[in-house]
DNA sequence: TCGAAGCCTTGACCCAGATCAAAATGCGAA
DNA sequence: TTCGCATTTTGATCTGGGTCAAGGCTTCGA
């Protein structure tokens, strides 16, 4: 837990890092108006909850910076995560008025709300947003499907290998950069909450990351920061058809 | 495998039997005369693929009878299912034109297809086919992060009662039935076909299911058919929070 | 400089579920 | 009615990853 202050936010939707990912990627300047209307900045520190599971939500978002986790916990305390929500993922969903999962800020983080009402009304009128809206419920759907296959069918040592591939290609998309030679990535993630994302218990994530460094697959410069020196053979080991499609 | 003929199939949406729950649930008379215009039914039996992973695509469409799967395959043929198509249910991605997953047939089964580009522009001009298309995914999303509980954390038992309570749940709900007292459904999955959706062996499958019966949380009628004594029994054994709810 | 609180690692042991093997059951076809 | 095949059950054994238990490493605050 970070002891930053949290991290102090508004931005002109002109110089945002994620306008042209985020659910207003595709409006034009006139839309965005009227979204510049209803919308406002907030700010959490690491480690915050931001949503409880249950919460009545009174509004939608996205996530400007920082990273966030979509969590379900059973009465026993298993917990499992669903979601990794990076900047330009969007929060809440259309429709819904209690939320279904706790969200929690694993770094600071700041969000750009819109009031659910009005955001509902605009998305009836204003084709563009519910548009990219869709796409990017599609991707998402496509995410979690990948995932079931990591959860139900891999290995530990695949699954953790997935994870870095996985961070390093959203990674890569974000900063634009390409998957040759080596590339070193921030695993923004606790051993803890890598183990709820997979599955595993946190000392299985400990020895499996132990051993992909020991075996030369990756190296770690401090717990978090990773060098992949092969992206093919992290594939490899991940138990990922080599080819390795890089999605935008 | 069935040997049965291949069902017949030409509906007219009037009294198609999805008419309410489909991508085009939300359609004027009118729209639905544009849809029917790119449509088209096609049938296929119980065991056929109908879609490879990677297959070009020219069509998207609706399950109108019967139930197939959504399953992905590693290289050395570990596989899971990440989806349980039942009738209403939407298969293909517009703006995609290869198939991600293979869809493969697990009872007769009856498609409305439309063809992929007419869909694509119609969608952009009925506001009504995207609405209820993003609705559908958003669910699908739910439904989704539901099952990543289920494989990345409960145990066998807990698993095969979550696939009786989740048919039985999407079961009563198409046929409009409650909850309370005992209710028969049918499991039309073969024993692999469960343990490919819950990241299991189908010996597993078979001694979890065996364990149940024994226990009297399900009766079983041959195979495929259980009978539900107690709902929140069930529940119980599943791990889920009891109350239950019923979603629509 | 020291202590406390979080994280992370490592070791020893155990068990749920996988694997391997065989036998039962059920069903359509001849 | 029986044969052949797919599916399912059951048994014996093995093992990957969980559980329990110590320590180590950082960072921060006093």
């Amino acid at each position: 837990m970070l002891k930053e202050p949290a991290p102090s936010a508004p931005h002109e939707c002109a110089d945002c890092p994620i306008r042209h990912r985020a659910v207003c990627a595709r409006c034009e300047s006139d839309e965005l108006e009227l979204l510049d209307q209803i919308k406002y900045y907030r700010s959490f520190e690491a480690g915050q909850t931001l949503i409880w599971s249950g919460d009545h939500m009174d509004f939608v978002g996205s996530v400007v910076t920082g990273i966030a986790t979509l969590t379900q916990t059973m009465e026993d305390g298993r917990t499992q995560m669903v979601g990794l929500l990076l900047p330009s993922d969007f929060v809440g969903r259309p429709g819904r008025d209690s939320a279904a999962y706790d969200v929690v800020a694993t770094t600071n983080i700041v969000m750009c709300c819109f009031r659910k009402k009005p955001f509902e009304e605009m998305m009836v009128r204003t084709p563009h947003i519910a548009q990219r809206l869709l796409e990017m419920t599609l991707d998402e759907l496509d995410a979690a499907r990948e995932w079931m296959l990591v959860l139900g069918r891999k290995t530990a040592r695949e699954k953790i290998a997935s994870l870095i591939a996985i961070i390093a290609r959203r990674d890569a998309a974000l900063n634009m950069v390409g998957m040759r030679g080596p590339l070193t990535v921030d695993l923004p993630l606790t051993r803890e909450a890598m183990a709820d994302y997979l599955g595993l218990t946190l000392e299985t994530v400990s020895r499996q990351v132990s051993a992909l460094k020991k075996d030369g697959v990756i190296a770690l410069e401090g717990k978090r920061r990773v060098t992949i020196a092969d992206f093919n053979r992290l594939l490899d080991e991940a138990g990922d058809d080599s080819d390795g499609g890089l999605l935008a």
